[in-house]
This record gives structure tokens, sequence and C-alpha cells, in this order.
DNA sequence: TCTAATGCGGACAGAAAGTGACCGGATGCC
DNA sequence: GGCATCCGGTCACTTTCTGTCCGCATTAGA
């Protein structure tokens, strides 16, 4: 029953698996008469897939790029892998893709195999970073751990309508048991939070994630009340109270311009020329240990000097400091 | 004509985007009566799709964990998401699953329609991290800028057998054009490494993959030279000649232990007590620059002091500098 | 306890499609 | 030119698909 469904999708499957096919072999991997192999080729084809043919001898099908995706058939592997990529994608906060990220994801953890989900947890619990690595972030504080599981979770339910219950603890530690109603999840400076009807005290209120605790999906479904994007986010700032809070600064660098980009690379894309010899390296980070940071890539035995009120004091201390340290 | 496997692949995608449906407004939108979505469920439960259905009012059908994972029918958006999520997590290089990641997406990479390429590198160089971001990797240099495409593109050529030729600039500058079997890529030390049997030279060759430029895709195909897994590994690593060189240090903080766990969180979890009132924070990285962001860390008035001669040297001199800069 | 809403699946008959065999043709590599 | 490969028309046969009709099972809520 339903041969036909499910050898359009082995199919696609072979065809995802390896670049290049002969009729031969699919044939014989599909069990069916060549004559027959063309016509599914042609109805995925209609369906808008690209499937190039290549005549003569070393001839053959392979699956490019068509119209629209086609169904990804992934194996175990890809799944995680792509699980994986997604979860770190979404907690890394990329700047406006979140939505999407996340609707990728719980499309993904929607129908992952329990067995492939404790796989995933398995492995991201191997891949967490050293001092030094790409755990530290703008703000120039460790980020926080982002639990993706629950991100998942969350997002799930905002998109389909669920009724959650959790427990919160608030900012002065007082636990709560809430039942809500969750609308939306918003990154705001590397957190992220969660918009939600709150039942019991019959209004909005913000959660951060990393206070939700014991979430159970209670599988209730609820209409949605309307609430515009802008309002959303505009809700979560304000209760986030955050400012952006950045600090800029100025680095005079004895160095030509050139030879100075050359140095830094990507990140000295803003470098400009001041005379001859010297050049200016804007700077700007969310706190001072961050642009502190940044002055350690200018080149040993070259001679710089910082403008701006924050950074300098913060390096007056600094200097006195690393003196201590090695005396 | 094929009626039914799109509309099953549209049921499948129905099921995907939205948690519940009622069996009315599936056959809305499918334009089938009741009996007949009945049976494409039936179809899908038996190729292994776990779709739970629940009577009563309020009844309906979801998409839930099956045996196997399926096709994941993604829109346009989510699809640029994942190629996002997987390339970052390639050129991340997360360890112990870079392959699967490959495959994955090798997969995607394959099938993607030019126009949601290009959004993918809209998106991608909006994402390009700031001073004190991610960028900097555990070498304690900015990470060398991996191209993402690049990795795709001969992702693609290893898994299908096929061959390339490109321009190599090897590590004296000296260019040449090569004509390769590209067999696998190897990430050493942050790095991704082609290795693939070189058609002029016949033998074996190791390539960087950021001096490695103009790929032409030849479209013909070789049959892969056998080759183990850890031959593979091994070449490269000896081409490469990459030794760990990781310096480490010691820092003696006047702080009792749990306060310096307190405040460093996750990247405190290897301090021990010296006794009351000092603890001692082992830091180890790839260069003395990362160590020394380190120590950026410890809380503002809390003295402390290095062990370990490169790091106090490196101290030393930026102590120096700071003060230099902002005289 | 009753009722309305919802999903379940058997039976049937007509319509639609899928299938393999056969064939002459086109294309590309050597 | 010779060979390997893909192309797509036609035909007869088989299988599947579909809608309709129906009584049943399950659930929430009045």
């Amino acid at each position: 029953m339903a041969a036909t469904t499910s050898r359009t999708l082995e199919l696609l499957s072979l065809l995802q698996s390896h670049r290049h096919w002969s009729a031969r072999e699919l044939t014989g991997r599909l069990g069916v008469s060549e004559r027959t192999l063309r016509r599914d080729v042609e109805r995925l084809r209609e369906l808008g897939y690209g499937i190039e043919s290549v005549r003569g001898s070393a001839g053959g099908y392979r699956l490019e790029a068509g119209t629209g995706l086609p169904p990804l058939l992934l194996t175990d592997d890809e799944g995680v892998a792509i699980a994986l990529g997604l979860r770190s994608q979404a907690t890394a906060g990329l700047r406006g893709a979140e939505h999407t990220t996340l609707s990728a994801l719980a499309k993904i953890e929607q129908v992952l195999p329990p067995a492939l989900r404790r796989r995933i947890e398995a492995l991201q619990s191997h891949t967490a970073v050293g001092v030094g690595a790409g755990g530290w972030n703008r703000s120039g504080r460790p980020a926080p751990e982002v639990d993706a599981e629950l991100l998942g979770l969350l997002a799930l339910s905002c998109r389909d309508g669920e009724r959650l219950r959790f427990k919160y603890t608030d900012a002065s530690g007082q636990g709560s048991a809430r039942s809500v109603e969750p609308y939306r999840l918003v990154p705001v400076a590397r957190r992220w939070y969660l918009l939600a009807w709150d039942r019991d005290r019959d209004d909005w209120r913000t959660f951060r994630l990393d206070r939700i605790s014991d979430v159970f999906p209670t599988r209730v479904r609820f209409e949605p009340r309307a609430l515009t994007e802008e309002d959303a986010r505009e809700r979560v700032e304000r209760a986030v109270r955050y400012r952006r809070r950045s600090i800029e600064a100025r680095v005079i660098v004895e160095l030509p311009r050139a030879e100075l980009v050359e140095h830094l690379g990507w990140y000295g894309r803003e470098v400009q020329a001041v005379d001859e010899a010297h050049c200016a390296w804007p700077l700007e980070a969310e706190s001072v240990e961050a642009l502190a940071m940044a002055l350690m890539w200018i080149p040993p035995g070259v001679r710089y000097r910082v403008e701006g009120p924050e950074l300098a004091e913060f390096l007056g201390r600094q200097a006195e400091r690393f003196a201590q340290a090695t005396a």
C-alpha cells in the first residue's frame, strides 16, 4: 500500500544522499522498472524539485537546486547535527533571525525521537567552551548559560498556543508557581525572555528563561491574545529596563594604518589614518573589560594612547594590578 | 497526477507547521473528504511518523516523535536558518560531529535555491562579531575566517567523488593550479584542511582551506582511493605539524574560593582553595593574551599574584603599556 | 446523565493512477 | 561509428484511490 508515495520519498532520499545516480542503480534500489523510475523523476520535477539528468555514458540523475526547498530527508546523525546547530544558533542570539531559527528548531524538536534527543544532550555537554574561547560575549561577561532544550520547548508552546505551568524564581529569589499562556520568546542583550499571559495575575508578565524551572506542558490549548510584534518587544524591554549602555573609546596607535589593518584583519576594518605614522582605532563594547581585551592585540612593542575616560581609568587600575601580580 | 503523493507531503508539512489540527481544518486545506484524510494519516503512520489523534470535542491530530525522523518540510526562512546554523556549527568546529555536520550541510546546500543562498550570504555578513564578542578563539587570536560556502562546496565534492580544480597559495606565498580528487575535510586546531589526491603530483596533499581560491567543480566523477579514517587524520596532522603548545599559569587570588567561584560561574569550576582567604585558579590557553584576558574577570579591588613565567613576563609588558597609554 | 463534537474504520463501486513491456529516438563519450 | 545512457509515447492490465454511507467509540461540557 502506498508504495508509490514511500518510493517517491525514498528516491528523494537517495538523491539527497549522494549526488549522482544512474538509472540502473536507482531501479535496483527501488525495485521498479526503468520506465517507472522515469515517471517518478518526472513527478518530483513537477513538484518543483530540480533533478538534472545527464545522457550518454556516465549519465545519470542528480538533485540540484530547484524552485523550492525539497523535503529534507535526514539520517539520524544529520538530524542531531541540525538540532545542535540550531540550538547553538538560537542561544547565541543571531540578530534578525531569532524567530525563524526558533521556528525551525520547534519543527525539528517536535519530531525528534527520544533516542536522538538524548544524543543531542550528550553531545551538547561536550561542547562547553574553555577560558578564552568563544564564551565571552559582547557585554564582556561570560554568557549566561541558556538551556537550549527549554528554549525549544517554550518555542513549541508559543507556536502552538499551549498552556504551561512552571516554577519561577524572581530577581529577589522568591519562587512561585505560574500558569501561563506563552506568547513570544524575545532575546534582549544575549538573554532570552518569555512574554506570556499570567493566568493567575490576569496580566502580561515577562520571565527570564534562566529563572524558569520545572516546566510542565499541559497540552491545553488556548486562543492567543492579540498583541502586536512591537507591543511585545516593548513590553519586554520595559520589563527588563534594558539600556544599551555601550562604552566607546579610541586608541591612537603609533603605526601606519595599513600595518595595523594588516595585523588585525577583520577587526581592524574601522581603523582610520591620522597621519603617516599614526592611526586611530575606534572601539565600542558593552564593558571596559571587553575594550581592554582589544588592546592586547596591538602588536608588541608598538606604542599607543587611549582616549576615553572609562577605559583610561580602567587601564590605570589594571596596570597597577598587573604590576602587583608579578611583583 | 501524483495528487496523492504531493498531498501526503502537504499534510506532513501542515502537521509540522502547527501542532494541532482538527480533521475539518485539514480536509479544508487539502480539499479531500474526511475519509481520505484518515487514510492519509494512516499512510503516514505506516511510514513510521508519529501522528497522534485525540477524539472527542477539541480533538484533532498532532505530529509527535515517531520511530524515525520524518522528512523535514521547511519554509524558505527556516531553510536559511538551518543552513546558517550548520555553517556556523561547521566553522566553529564542534568536536566529534564535524563529519555529520558537513554531511547535513552538504545535503541542504545541494538543494538550496539561489535566492536563498544569496539571503544566507547577506545574513552571514551581518552576523560578524564585534570586538570582544565570540570572535576570539582558544588560541587567543581572532579566528581565521572560514569560508562557509567553500566548506559546503568542498564537502559536497568529497561526498560525491567529484574532481576539483582550484588555485592554491602555499605557506611561502607560491601560487599554483591544482587538479585534485578531494577525499576528506579535517579540522585541526580550528582550521580546516582538505585532504586530496593531487593528480599532477600523483600523491596525497593537504590544503589549508583559507589558501584555496577559484574553485571550479569539474563535474567529473572519480572512484575514491582507499584510505582509512585514521590514515587520513594522521596524514593531515603530520602535514600540519600541529603541536598543541598550550600555555599554563596559575593565579593566586586573595579571595575565599567560594566567592571567586560565585563570581566566575562556569569558568571558575577549577578554582581550588589555598587557605581561608586565598584560592588558586589554574589557567590554560593557547596564548598569553588569552590568559591575560581571564585575569580581567577577577573582581575589582581584589589582589592577586600570577605564577607562570610567560604570563608574568607578558603582564609586566602590558602593565607598562597600559600605563603609557593613559599618560 | 445526556448531548454535541470529534475521530474510527468497514464496505462498496466507480474513477484514477500506477506499472511494465515494448519501441524508436536523442545525446554524449571514446 | 559503436556503445551506454536517458527520453517519452502507447497499450493493456492491475492496483490504488476516492467519496459515500454507516454505525461505533471517546471526550468535554451542560
